[in-house]
DNA sequence: AAGCAATAG
DNA sequence: GGTTCTATTGCTT
């Protein structure tokens, strides 16, 4: 409970997280009492991490409590197919649970109101919304599914400690994991060694264990038998591959496989227009009907997606009819259409998604263009909430990417090849123009001080562009030729450079007399903000709308950042999702409360 | 890079 | 007895 005023005094608004009725779960890497010093002056600091697991309850049905709040006090199921997903606890209190059958659920509620939930658009959208609301505290927050998320609160539970008189004498308990987070496969080779239990696994030959898993399997294993579970919370970003797909009893004709294919692509080929990046790969997966393994067991054939661009609206119903073509061929190299099939699913499947910018400029991205330099500073809160793309809003997301993405993406890259690092947990966040090398020789105070979210908010906001207005504009219909950078056909991204690359100088100057105010905003990092500080919206909202879209999808990639694909860490096999063992059933965490009451 | 298995909610 | 709609990671080729 300690951990929760820690949190939830980080500031007043009534956007508050999570309260009263909410049980929250935090595991502790480190059994050991939390260090209540956040820079250490000498010798090193014991690790620690305080990490939040939210899980949010029977999320589909919330969802739809909230479109319709006449369901709220009714019991109710969403309904996939012939079963019931989840339900909400009304439901349950009548007996219903997770992956029931209609039939069966109707027999034990009748009452029992059904909402189709195949359609995961709403789920989608308010699962994105929870993670932005949590990553406007902090951007360290990891997904898992669409109902869950892992945060990494360490250093503004640090940050906090440290600014509490006495809190010396707080204490601290970690959870003990106590269930089963093996997989079922995983399971069964356990059982063959006569591991069923966490304590087998704890008491069982190490050695044995490495001849059955290898090495590093192994020892994850015995860590988290030990409730020991050190993987770092890894901030999730933007997907990395868009799918759609469709279960049925039986299709069995190309007729009707290739109407399928058509349907799904459509509302895939939609969503991948929103995102605004561009598929580089795309994939079809077929699931056959077979008597012994029945639900398993999918096939896929994947090919590098061809297109060009197909980024305007207009084009969407084009980029469908050149796909469907594609898959129909991936189609028939898994599926002779001379002999008779029987498939029960279809899926297609857009990855190795890529921002238009990553593949022109050798710099990595279009946003070095509105980027100025590694070092320059950056305009703050130059931003509306009325910016909304295909209704879709990321808004908060821009707001912790604090620094230059291309700072962020190497800073994460040095702490995760670097987990020992202890500093790395403070210098990750330091604010542009400060040398972290500089940094570790300032006085503790002074360090603190640069830290604080309400620095780092009020960064140079010093009107480097004083023409710039503080709301940007409605993204207007493209005017060919009155503006002073008018777009035309050409999509060249050299036609955008000039516009978009704005005084140099005068930022520069604004670096040199690096101002180390604190500033005052109430709500750290929970600002408004949708684009990079130094994006003039004037030259923004001129650019054709595909690009703008593009340009959205990569600064909402790049916040606080991500993954990065190609940097595995070798020899890791069971991964962060480990780290779900703790905290299941616990209380309702509601959604509800931040809907007006109906 | 492609295909797939395992795992997750 | 039936087994949804995603998404990620890692192994293998």
């Amino acid at each position: 409970t300690h951990i929760r005023l820690v949190l939830f005094d980080m500031d007043s608004s009534d956007e508050e997280v999570e309260e009263d009725e909410t049980e929250w779960k935090s595991s502790f890497v480190d059994p050991a009492p939390l260090s209540p010093s956040l820079h250490k002056t000498s010798g090193p600091t014991p690790a620690h991490k305080v990490i939040l697991h939210l899980d949010l309850d029977c999320f589909y049905a919330q969802v739809e409590m909230i479109r319709n709040p006449t369901l709220r006090d009714v019991p109710l199921g969403i309904q996939q197919k012939n079963i019931i997903v989840t339900c909400n606890y009304v439901a349950r209190q009548q007996g219903l649970t997770k992956l029931m059958f209609v039939t069966d659920a109707m027999e034990k509620c009748p009452q029992l109101v059904l909402v189709k939930g195949e359609d995961l658009t709403h789920y989608r959208e308010m699962s994105y919304k929870v993670t932005e609301l949590l990553m406007s505290y902090c951007p360290l927050v990891e997904r898992l599914g669409f109902d869950e998320n892992f945060m990494d609160i360490t250093e503004l539970v640090d940050r906090r400690l440290a600014q509490t008189p006495d809190s010396n004498n707080f204490s601290f308990k970690g959870h003990v994991y106590n269930h089963l987070w093996v997989g079922h496969q995983t399971a069964k080779r356990l059982q063959a060694l006569g591991v069923v239990s966490i304590q087998d696994l704890q008491l069982f030959p190490l050695n044995e264990l490495v001849r059955e898993f290898g090495s590093p399997s192994a020892q994850r294993l015995k860590n988290l038998a030990a409730g020991v579970d050190d993987s770092p919370v890894t901030p999730t970003g933007a997907p990395q591959s868009l799918s759609d797909e469709d279960s049925f009893k039986k299709m069995s004709s190309t007729k009707d496989v290739l109407e399928k294919i058509q349907e799904l692509l459509s509302s895939l080929v939609e969503r991948m227009n929103k995102d605004g990046r561009q598929p580089q790969t795309f994939r079809l997966t077929i699931r056959r009907y077979s008597a012994t393994n029945k639900w398993f067991s999918r096939e896929s054939r994947q090919c590098p997606d061809p297109q060009p661009h197909r980024t305007e609206d207009h084009l969407c119903d084009d980029a469908v009819v050149q796909l469907v073509p594609l898959a129909m061929k991936l189609f028939q190299k898994m599926v002779d259409s001379n002999t008779t099939f029987h498939l029960t699913l279809i899926n297609v499947c857009f990855s190795n998604l890529q921002t238009r910018g990553a593949a022109i400029s050798g710099k990595g991205s279009i946003t070095s263009f509105f980027t100025h330099s590694a070092t320059s500073p950056r305009k703050t809160q130059v931003c509306s909430s009325s910016q909304t793309l295909h209704g879709f809003k990321w808004k908060q997301s821009s707001v912790v990417a604090v620094e230059d993405p291309l700072l962020q993406t190497a800073d994460c890259s040095t702490a995760r090849s670097d987990p020992d690092e202890t500093n790395n947990a403070v210098t990750h966040q330091l604010p542009p123009n400060v040398d972290p090398e500089v940094f570790k020789l300032l006085p503790e105070d002074i360090q603190k001080e640069l830290l604080s979210p309400a620095y780092v908010n009020s960064l140079p906001s010093t009107s480097t562009s004083p023409s710039a207005p503080a709301v940007v504009p409605d993204v207007p219909h493209m005017t060919k030729n009155k503006s002073p950078h008018s777009f035309t056909s050409s999509k060249n991204i050299e036609d955008f450079k000039e516009a978009l690359n704005k005084s140099d100088l005068s930022d520069r100057e604004t670096t040199e007399r690096t101002s180390w105010k604190t500033g005052d905003r109430p709500s750290p990092w929970s600002s408004d903000c949708e684009f990079p500080g130094n994006v003039d919206p004037e030259v923004f909202s001129e650019l054709p709308p595909d690009v703008q879209r593009e340009l959205m999808s990569e600064w909402k990639q790049q916040k606080p950042v991500l993954k990065i694909p190609s940097s595995r860490k070798p020899g890791r096999s069971l991964t962060t999702k480990d780290r779900k063992a703790a905290g299941k059933g616990s209380q309702a965490n509601s959604l509800l409360k931040y809907f007006k009451p109906s």
